[in-house]
RNA sequence: GGUCUGGUAGUUCAGCUGGUUAGAAUACCUGCCUGUCACGCAGGGGGUCGCGGGUUCGAGUCCCGUCCAGACCGCCA
């Protein structure tokens, strides 16, 4: 056997006992005289002490040999220690040891396997094994497993199911690049790796499982970001017989059963905001709504006057600042050099400082008076000690660049406090957008997402307009959760195509298989998929999600350990019948 | 596809305006140490300054290219 006990299970009321514990070498520390090792699994060290005048020449000798990360395994008496360590679970006992097993030497690691590691991110991900030991990935590991526990349990009494849908399906030219896949049997022809299960867990509603569940894999081949893994994780989700309103109170209730099990958190009934109103407000469709700093449009107040930039600009947007007036002349030269780099793109800011005793100071002072700036005041919600940066231009650009000053300035004032939750659903959601790429209308979910009934008929007049039955789950201003009501007779899926630009025949060939079944019987369906990795991620109060993956992938989608993605043998091309064109 | 930042000891970093033998911390090795727990003390080893080219009397430092990593924009129905 090796081991009685793990390394966070012994306390005082074990004193006197004999035990055998096994794991690794957190560190030595030799006296001479004495010596000590902290032994470490996955629950905790436990010390073990080897002393000259109780411990064996033979054993005192093979200590000095221990290397950090070797893999041992001990026997001995659990002692109550003369001096205690209270920052550790087991601090009051140690292990006097009798019998000392080395069960694997350690080569030395790249890096410290402490909670504050000497490693840099590459290096850890290339020995993702021993970053694994750390306390900090291993519990969010800990963490991830949890959150999935309570989200099958929480699902799982509301009789929902949980089944598997295929990993090999068909490349559809919407939405996201695929993965594809080689077929050896059918020479020539591919599968690809889902983006989702979305048709899959359709066909199942006409399959009559009505509640259906499944935490899964999903694949998109397109660039990454601290929060994009090319491989991610869903919480993907389909209910049958069921309104819009349905599908929120099941998924809110979801997610506060999340909030109260994983963070001890209660949240009131989740507000809702239209798309549109997220946009005016906070110029984004997934609004962080922990802080204020809400839009004010300056356009009737602040044009008209001699100011030629905002005259002519089609939107001027201002927000207040909350104790922005404290910030330096140098800071705020900072944020206008922030917002006029490339990522943001603003031409420049102009900003008016609220002083305490009630007046103003602007940087267009020139062209606006005490009045007009307290007009200003007004419509950003700006106090006394405030600072309130104005950005103008093509109202979608301008708009998108606040949101992002808003952001950044939230960040650096602190606004964004990790273990402050406030979930949002964002409503309305318009069915198609326009892409300036191909000319067309794309839809801004999926194709499957059913239009207003109301909006239907702007559907040939002005498309743009039309109003989706699709909802955001927004917490902290990130996307944790999407979906929408289905379309589910084959009529309105087919005018849906016919708007995205397929002719019936590719329709057909595409999606023949989801109108076929629309023909059968398809109840009314809707439902909502979440991102596990971010969810994870924002519940455990981190913005990336990497740390919160076993074995993630880098930037530029390679994993480093095994040293993917790599050339195949010439034989597997050949079998595959493949060319590489270079 | 684009913008920006970085690459110097095992590791994390400093290295100014180009100028003697490239430093610190930590890790590692040796010795000492009668209760350590971020142990302490003394000593030691450790470098193709990512790679290639250029400018210069002289390049870790400046320029060009390239590779790698990270953040972001585009992209992500």
């Amino acid at each position: 056997m090796y081991r009685t006990h793990s390394n966070g299970a012994l306390r005082l009321s074990n004193v006197g006992e004999q035990v055998t514990l096994s794991g690794w070498v957190q560190k030595t520390r030799d006296k001479g005289f004495m010596a000590w090792v902290d032994l470490r699994d996955r629950y905790g060290i436990t010390q073990l002490i080897f002393d000259e005048s109780r411990t064996s020449k033979e054993i005192m000798d093979q200590v000095k040999t221990l290397g950090r990360e070797f893999v041992i395994q001990v026997t001995g008496e659990v002692i109550e220690r003369v001096s205690k360590n209270p920052n550790i679970p087991t601090g009051d006992i140690e292990i006097l040891v009798q019998e000392l097993t080395i069960l694997n030497e350690a080569k030395l690691p790249p890096f410290t396997i402490e909670d504050e590691t000497d490693g840099g991110d590459e290096l850890r991900m290339k020995y993702r094994y021993l970053d694994i030991r750390r306390n900090p990935v291993k519990n969010n590991l800990i963490f991830r497993s949890k959150v999935a526990m309570e989200t099958r349990k929480y699902l799982s009494d509301a009789d929902f199911i949980e089944v598997e849908t295929p990993y090999l399906i068909k490349s559809t030219p919407e939405g996201a690049r695929d993965f594809v896949v080689p077929s050896r049997m059918n020479e020539g022809q591919f599968y690809a790796l889902p983006q989702s299960p979305q048709t899959f867990k359709q066909l199942l509603m006409v399959g009559g499982m009505d509640k259906y569940f499944q935490i899964v894999k999903c694949f998109r081949d397109e660039d990454l970001r601290a929060d994009r893994q090319p491989e991610f994780t869903q919480i993907d989700c389909e209910m049958a017989f069921v309104e819009q309103e349905d599908i929120l109170n099941t998924f809110e209730g979801l997610t506060r059963h999340l909030l109260k099990e994983i963070n001890g958190v209660d949240v009131d009934k989740f507000p809702r905001m239209t798309y549109d109103d997220a946009i005016k407000t906070y110029g984004n469709d997934k609004p962080d709504i922990r802080f204020g700093m809400e839009f004010g449009e300056l356009n009737e107040v602040a044009q008209h006057k001699e100011f030629g930039v905002f005259n002519s600009a089609e939107l001027v947007v201002g927000i207040a600042v909350p104790g922005g007036n404290a910030f330096t002349r140098k800071q705020i030269d900072n944020w206008i050099k922030w917002v006029k780099r490339p990522q943001v793109g603003a031409l420049g800011m102009v900003y008016a400082r609220c002083n305490e005793d009630g007046t103003f100071k602007s940087s267009v002072d020139k062209f606006y008076n005490q009045e007009d700036l307290a007009k200003w005041a007004e419509v950003t919600g700006a106090k006394a000690g405030d600072l309130i940066c104005v950005l103008s231009g093509d109202a979608d650009k301008v708009r998108a660049q606040m949101s992002a000053l808003r952001m950044g300035l939230a960040e650096e004032l602190g606004l964004r406090k990790a273990d402050e939750f406030a979930p949002l659903w964002v409503v309305d959601f318009p069915l198609l957008e326009w892409d300036e790429e191909t000319e067309r209308y794309h839809a801004m979910h999926h194709p499957f997402t059913s239009p207003k009934p109301e909006d239907i008929a702007l559907l040939d007049t002005d498309p743009g307009k039309v109003r989706a039955n699709a909802y955001d789950l927004v917490l902290n201003g990130n996307e944790i959760g999407g979906g929408s009501i289905r379309i589910h007779d084959k009529n309105t899926q087919a005018l849906m195509f016919d708007h995205l630009g397929f002719t019936p025949e590719e329709a057909k060939e595409q999606f023949g298989f989801l109108m076929n079944a629309f023909e059968f019987g398809a109840p009314p369906h809707g439902g909502i998929a979440f991102g596990l990795d971010r969810l994870v991620a924002i519940l455990g109060g981190q913005e990336t999600i990497r740390d919160f993956i076993a074995f993630p992938k880098n930037n530029s989608g390679r994993d480093v350990m095994i040293d993917a993605t790599a050339a195949i043998d010439i034989e597997q091309l050949e079998e595959l019948k493949l060319n590489i064109i270079t």
